[in-house]
DNA sequence: TTGCTGTGAACAAACGATTGCTCTATGTTA
DNA sequence: TAACATAGAGCAATCGTTTGTTCACAGCAA
């Protein structure tokens, strides 16, 4: 239905090549400025639209990225995807979404059918440690930026917060609130950001003298429902914790319904601290008290990272890594919410 | 650097189509076993994937949809967006997501874009009434489904919920619980859920024999903002509302906002009713009282309508719209939340 | 030997653009 | 007038597949 340059060409009594040169601007070769012209408005006229298929045949490029994440109803990764796109967009650029529901054979299977489609770019907030994907995808030459996770952490291009210091402050927070029962509803220790937040849970206890006691230690994984089975087991024990410092908001919030289920109020008989500052956390009642991610940055940083490696062709293990802010709410502090808005120091970036 | 037919064939000593036969297994041609074992192990070992742009261009299908929403983090969206994929993915199709953020400007350039890269079909959530864009799209010939909002009723193939009556259900029970000044945080009456939850608002009103006052209804569109500012004018009229029915559970969430901010309890005070059923309705406290939409469902009749008129090249006007089911939470009625998981009735589909 | 049949694979023309090169007029210069 | 420069546009190869058609050759019968 679309109108070829072949048609046109018919059309102009002019070789396709020349129609061709005209719409793309070519400044390698002159043209009459009444054939010019008269092209320019047959190109108005039928609203001509090279094929981009055809064109990312012969320019080897396809203007497409894919980004693949567990789930983009998880609101952290809604607003990483924005991040993406909103840096892809103007330069041309549309997007893929891949959902994993963290399966890495989906994650295999999706990025095996992108590097067949020619995407010019992948990013990626769904690898695991060592990831055999990342490693593939790195050997197939295919210019990628990691998100949040990593994989191996010198060689992948990375954009993402720095964990450990993130726990560190979140855990050092509540014990300068007088918790020494505190529990960690701890990630995956196959997943970056899980063995990193254990790290600075850990350290922190460490500096503050308090021993850590494998009890509190629970794998909660980075779902609601996870964190929600978790803290009911953690006020289960004979000895509970004071305080919870979960690996994720969105785990948080599990244990939130955990706490309200077992009629434990929050923060006096149970406070807790997340990670990321999605939206959803100044929205719960009491406020999430969190570590700040600059979610919607770290996207378009990504992008950039990305359309980096594409136009130099240079793919090198460049990281950005965000300095976390602790945001301090109502979940831990029992005092008054911050105003809405604005409570957020500007980032700074290390590379 | 991946591997091409060409390259297969020199290694094969064979021509390149043959190659592509046996990859294709075709069956049109008869290969002789010793030829077509010997090009399989090189398929295998060299773990050849056809060039998908190439072969897009050959064959002139992509396998690519694209979807066009406001915004995705927008849970509805997002909830929306998973549904199309998991429809999408098992047949082998990738997905482009585009937001709007409600531009009807930033919906027509990527509509352009999108047709320019052949894209198989396009799931559109973000349309007007009567939308020149839709319009375009349909002379493009260009295979489509509008979900939640539709342009041209008659005229569209299109998934969503029964907005009118939705929204006569969740009046009607304000209505029965005793509430005479119900205000509507209403949307714009340029998008079709905005007029029709209108209409259904009306509808209640007057078969309850309550008048109808100007003063109740405003506009707050399809945004938590929207939903705060406006609930924050109705709270300061001489005569305010009891309860509002909300466009939207996000309106909604702007209205509970605005109420804890003004010191209003909810449901005492102020009695709020939203709609879609968004997961983020039955976490907030009190619960919202919602019309449930089966939003992931939208998006997999979604899919299989765009699919079936791709397969069948028939574009046809179907509709499919489903039955909505009000679910009473502590918004309105103060009695106990109900049971977590299962209480809603299966939905019921007319076409 | 000739002619025929059938197998197995090569050939070649698309799909729709981009771009280096070639070619033909025309105009300029010696 | 001959040689030559230049403008303007056509030619053709190419990107990597797919697929209808042709072709070479072997086997077999007459």
């Amino acid at each position: 239905m679309p109108v070829t340059l072949k048609e046109l060409a018919a059309r102009a009594l002019v070789h396709p090549s020349t129609i061709s040169r005209v719409a793309n601007n070519d400044p390698s070769l002159r043209i009459a400025p009444a054939t010019r012209s008269r092209i320019e408005a047959l190109l108005r006229e039928t609203e001509y639209r090279p094929n981009g298929v055809a064109r990312g045949l012969k320019l080897r490029q396809t203007l497409v990225w894919a980004v693949v994440i567990p789930d983009i109803t998880n609101p952290f990764f809604a607003a990483l995807f924005r991040g993406i796109e909103d840096g892809a967009s103007p330069r041309g650029y549309n997007v893929l979404l891949c959902n994993t529901d963290g399966s890495p054979e989906r994650q295999r299977s999706h990025l095996q059918s992108l590097t067949a489609r020619r995407v010019d770019g992948v990013i990626l907030a769904s690898t695991i440690l060592k990831d055999p994907a990342v490693r593939w995808l790195r050997h197939q030459r295919t210019p990628y930026v990691l998100v949040n996770r990593y994989s191996d952490e010198a060689l992948d291009p990375f954009v993402g917060s720095d964990d450990v210091t993130g726990a560190r402050l979140a855990t050092q927070h509540l014990l300068s609130l007088g918790h020494v029962r505190i529990a960690h509803l701890a990630g995956q220790t196959t997943i970056s950001t899980g063995v990193q937040r254990r790290r600075g849970y850990q350290a922190a206890l460490a500096a503050a003298g308090v021993p850590f006691d494998p009890e509190l230690l629970v794998d909660a994984g980075f779902t609601e429902d996870g964190g929600d089975r978790a803290t009911e087991g953690l006020l289960a024990l004979k000895n509970p914790p004071s305080a919870v410092f979960a690996v994720t908001d969105m785990t948080a919030v599990g244990a939130y319904a955990a706490a309200r289920r077992l009629g434990r109020r929050v923060p006096e008989d149970l406070a807790i601290a997340g990670y990321n500052d999605i939206p959803l956390a100044a929205r719960l009642i009491p406020g999430l008290t969190t570590v700040h991610v600059p979610i919607h940055e770290l996207g378009t940083v990504a992008a950039r990272m990305l359309l980096e490696q594409i136009e130099t062709g240079v793919l090198a293990p460049k990281r950005v890594v965000f300095a976390p802010q602790l945001v301090v709410r109502g979940s831990t502090s029992g005092v008054a919410e911050e105003p809405p808005g604005g409570q957020y120091v500007a980032r700074s970036a290390t590379e």
